[in-house]
RNA sequence: GAGAGUGUAGCUCAGUUGGACAGAGCGCCAGGUUGUGGCCCUGGAGGCCGGGAGUUCAAAUCUCCUCACUCUCCCCA
């Protein structure tokens, strides 16, 4: 093979394209349902946006980012999220001067340089909502609910939603120095891993998958237990809020993520049929971010969903994924001089709106007619040499293997109006 | 970045203790019907056996390196 795509890339092929088609309809059709506007930002930002954004000592910042200068001397990144972006251009695009909260929906591929595995790709593809301009809980179990929405209106079957709340600047501090005691204390209990993170960070060893960490951090102090009075009456909301909705969540003490900018509200949602697929969508809360990137404090909240991953676990759930959508209509010839006369037909035909393919390729009829069968359309139009002199062509039905002859004139319309009446 | 496994035609895979031109099924193309698909029959195209180096009289088969994929870990979407 010559040429290869990127290591840890891929190529959505036609075939794969209804389950992408599905994943991003029902997005787009949720955002409208929760008032979403869509925002698209350039797959580039200034590197500054995430080394502030997302933050030094972050795995994504630190080793996962795919950087460069360019020609003229500016420093660019390839988003390795969204949600440092949108709140780049919320500022710079002075929508701060918009009604409050802005609800900004997004989707597009975002880029990891992180070892590719089984729903984990370099360049993968998100859909991403930020609520931006409230601290209101609600706003928090709004996303919540949507995410989980989305999950269920795309089949992805039984979810597990996990939420956890990671405190404020006011509570946040004096339990990570608690905690930071509380590890370093028993540090040659931990896996070697896990050893080096008490220091660099500290939150990630709760929830580390190592047995024997887990074990020496059986009775680590939580959170939960010293978030402060308003953290704690905007958790217990947001957890009263989901419920009411409806959502079934799991409350999560040890959850937390793997980015600066999360302030109280942490979520991950994963399937509970295709647990080896990941997290599928997951979010949180992020009033600090604004100011991170000099602007002025802003409070948000805001998810995102890997497709990728959402596919994998809907694989999982329902094997027969929808087929690609067949033409109506194959529009095939007989003979040199037929060609102009087919070809001019398909073109009316999908002027009329109908989805028609033309035999390409001086094939011969039977190999157009195999082609025709290959595509899936429910009639082939056979414009012969013969029929066309009276005007006429044959029209074949090709599940019934029925033919017949019908006029060219107003052959478009004819054809609309049958295909109408026998969709469903 | 760490560990393990896999890599033969577009796809799914055979290929015996290293031995002569590398195979099958499906798919693709063509023919079997001057102008008709699905089933059947016949034929054809398509592989430097992931790539490179080495061992050997001889390598798809053994060794090393490299690339890609899969699975854990890490991290997350």
């Amino acid at each position: 093979m010559a040429y290869q795509k990127p290591y840890g890339m891929h190529d959505i092929l036609p075939e794969e394209q209804p389950c992408w088609e599905r994943a991003r309809e029902t997005f787009r059709v949720l955002c409208e349902r929760y008032g979403f506007g869509r925002l698209d930002t350039p797959v580039l930002e200034q590197t500054a946006v995430f080394l502030k954004g997302v933050g030094e000592g972050t795995d994504i910042v630190d080793k996962e980012m795919y950087s460069f200068t360019d020609k003229g001397g500016d420093d660019l990144t390839l988003r390795p999220e969204f949600t440092a972006g949108v709140m780049r251009a919320y500022l710079e695009e002075g929508m701060r001067s918009r009604p409050q909260p802005v609800k900004l929906a997004s989707i597009g591929p975002t880029f990891r340089r992180d070892r590719p595995g089984a729903g984990r790709y370099r360049q993968f593809h998100q859909v991403n909502a930020e609520i931006i301009g409230t601290e209101d809980a609600a706003a928090d179990a709004e996303l919540v609910a949507m995410a989980a929405s989305f999950g269920a209106a795309l089949g992805l079957g039984a979810l597990r939603v996990l939420v956890n709340s990671t405190g404020c600047p006011a509570c946040k501090p004096p339990y990570l120095a608690k905690l930071g005691a509380f590890l370093r204390g028993r540090r040659d209990r931990l896996s070697p891993l896990d050893r080096e993170r008490v220091d660099r960070n500290p939150l990630r060893v709760l929830d580390s998958k190592e047995a024997e960490t887990r074990a020496a951090i059986a009775d680590v102090p939580l959170l939960r237990d010293d978030l402060c009075a308003a953290c704690r009456g905007h958790f217990a909301e947001v957890r009263t809020l989901v419920a009411r909705a409806g959502v079934e969540i799991e409350e999560a003490p040890l959850l937390v993520r793997g980015l600066d900018y999360y302030t109280r509200t942490v979520f991950e949602i994963e399937s509970a049929a295709a647990p080896g697929a990941g997290t599928l969508l997951g979010g949180g809360r992020y009033d600090g971010l604004a100011e991170m990137l000099d602007g002025p404090r802003t409070p948000g909240a805001g998810f995102a969903g890997g497709i990728e991953r959402m596919i994998l676990a809907l694989k999982a759930v329902e094997r027969a994924p929808r087929a690609p959508r067949a033409p109506d209509v194959f529009v095939a010839y007989i003979g040199a001089a037929a060609k102009e006369a087919a070809f001019t037909l398909a073109e009316d035909l999908r002027r009329t709106g109908i989805s028609a393919v033309f035999g390409l390729g001086d094939k011969g009829l039977k190999a157009q007619m195999k082609l025709a069968d290959r595509t899936g359309a429910g009639l082939a139009v056979i414009v012969g040499e013969a029929e066309l002199a009276e005007g006429k062509v044959q029209l074949r039905a090709m599940n019934a293997s029925r033919q017949e002859l019908a006029p060219l004139e107003g052959l478009p319309a004819a054809l609309a109006a049958r295909l109408a009446r026998e969709a469903p």
